[in-house]
DNA sequence: CGCTTGAATAAGTCATACCTTTGCGCGAAG
DNA sequence: CTTCGCGCAAAGGTATGACTTATTCAAGCG
C-alpha cells in the first residue's frame, strides 16, 4: 500500500519533517543536498519530490531550489498528509479539522446507509453494536476500538457514496490517537455506546431520519470532547 | 500549479485514459512501452507514475508491469483523480458522488461560517448574494456561475476548517460541469438564487441554524436536480 | 538610473549500465 | 505422472554522467 523502495523511505523522512513544521514553509532545499543527505541517487530524490509537489507541499522551481509551500496549499486530503499531521505537532488543528468534517460526512452517510445497506451490512452493524456494549462493559479499550473503527467504516461503505467509503482509514486513524493519546475515557461513555446501537437499529430499520440524528449526536459529541481536550 | 514538464505531460495523458476507463482496471503497462508510446526516456515515465502510484491507481510490479488498480482504490479525494473522471465516462457516477459530499460539507460549512466569517467575508457574500440576483435575471449564466462559485468558495473558506476550504476547487468544478453540460436550467431558479441570500443573510446575522437549513435546501435541490437529469 | 545581456546555477531530460526481485519453465526426484 | 526446487530471464529499481533549459542576478552599457 505504502510507496516502496528508497523514494518511500524518503518520503517517509521528509513528509514528515515538512508536515511537523521541522522543515518550514518557504524553507527552499536543493536535490543535491537531499542526495548527500540521504545517501541515494538524483532518481530516487527526483520521483519523492515528484510526489510531494503532487500532494502540493513543494514546488521545484529552476535555479532556485525545491521550496516548501505554505500550509494552505498542501492537498489536505490525502492520506498521507493526514496521517503525517497526525504523527506532528499538527496533531490538535488535524484532529478538529477531521472532527468536524466527521460531523459533517457520517450523519449524511448514516442517513444513507439506512436506505442502501445490504443485509450482510446490517446484520454486520447489529453484531458491532453488541461487541461495543460488551467490550465497553469490559473496559477492554483496544477490542473496543477495532470494533468502533469497524463499524464506522462499514457506515460508511453502506452509504453507498465512494467517497464517504474512502474516508474510513482517515476515520480509523482519529479514533485510533484518540485512544492511542488518551483523549477519551478510561471507559467509554454508556451513552455513546447506546448510540451505536441505536444507529445500527435505525440502520436495520430502514430509518435515515433516526439514523442520521443518533450518528450526529455520537460525532458532535466526540467533537466536543474534543476541543474540550484539547482546550 | 500542476505537475509541469515531461511528466506533467505523461500524466495528462495517462490519467484521464485510466480515469476513463480506456485503459481498463488490471491492464498491465511496462515502462519501456510507455517510453516508446510517449518519446520519453525512462526518467520520464518512472515519476509520472510514481504519481499515479502516490495516487494509488497503479501498482508497478517487478517482473510483472505496471497494473492499473481496481478503481475502488483510488485516492477519490485527489483534485486530478476528481477532474479526470469529471472529464471521462465516470463523470455521472462522480458528479452523483460529489453531490452526496456537498449535501454533507456545505451546510456544516454554512453553519460555521456564521460563526466564524471575518466581516469582509460577510460583506463579500452579500455582495455576491446580489450579483447572483442581477446575474440570474439577466440571464448571463456565465458570469452568473463566476459569482456562484465565489459564493460557495467564501463560505467554505469562512468556515474556518481547512478541509472544508480546500473543496473550493472541487465544487468549483462541479458548478462548472454542471453548467458546461447544460445539467442546469437555462436560467437559475428563483428559488435558489433567493436561497443564496438567505444564506448571506444568516450568515451575516451569525444566525448559524438558518445558515445550515438554507444552504442544505439548496445543495439537497442541486443533488435532487442532478439525479433527476442523469436518469 | 534603467535596460540589456551574459554568465552562473539548479532543475529537467536522456542514455546507459548495473542491481534486485520474482514469475515461470525445465529438469530431476519421488 | 506429479511435485519440488533450481536457475534463467524479464521487468522494475537505482546509480551516474552528460547535456539541455530556464531563471535569477549582476555587471556593463546606453
Amino acid at each position: 500500500m505504502e510507496i516502496q523502495g528508497l523514494p518511500g523511505r524518503l518520503l517517509a523522512d521528509l513528509g514528515p519533517a515538512i508536515a511537523g513544521g521541522e522543515i518550514p514553509e518557504g524553507s527552499v532545499l536543493r536535490t543535491e543536498e537531499l542526495e548527500e543527505r540521504f545517501r541515494v541517487s538524483r532518481t530516487v530524490v527526483r520521483e519523492a519530490v515528484r510526489i510531494l509537489e503532487s500532494m502540493r507541499m513543494v514546488a521545484p522551481k529552476r535555479r532556485v531550489g525545491i521550496t516548501v509551500r505554505p500550509k494552505s496549499e498542501w492537498d489536505v486530503f490525502d492520506p498521507l498528509v493526514i496521517r503525517w499531521r497526525l504523527a506532528g505537532a499538527d496533531r490538535a488543528a488535524q484532529l478538529r479539522s477531521l472532527g468536524s468534517l466527521r460531523v459533517a460526512v457520517e450523519p449524511a452517510a448514516a442517513a444513507l446507509a439506512a436506505v442502501h445497506a445490504s443485509d450482510d451490512d446490517r446484520r454486520e452493524l447489529s453484531a458491532l453494536a453488541v461487541e461495543l456494549t460488551v467490550t465497553a462493559r469490559a473496559a477492554d479499550l483496544e477490542t473496543f476500538l477495532a470494533h468502533d473503527i469497524a463499524f464506522h467504516a462499514i457506515v460508511l461503505r453502506a452509504s453507498g457514496n465512494e467517497m464517504f467509503a474512502h474516508l474510513k482509514d482517515t476515520v480509523g486513524a482519529v479514533l485510533t490517537g484518540r485512544t492511542e493519546h488518551h483523549l477519551m475515557p478510561h471507559q467509554p461513555r454508556p451513552y455513546a455506546v447506546q448510540l451505536h446501537r441505536e444507529v445500527a437499529e435505525a440502520i436495520c430499520a430502514g430509518d435515515a431520519e433516526l439514523a442520521e440524528r443518533s450518528m450526529r449526536t455520537i460525532v458532535a459529541g466526540a467533537l466536543d470532547e474534543l476541543n474540550a481536550t484539547l482546550d
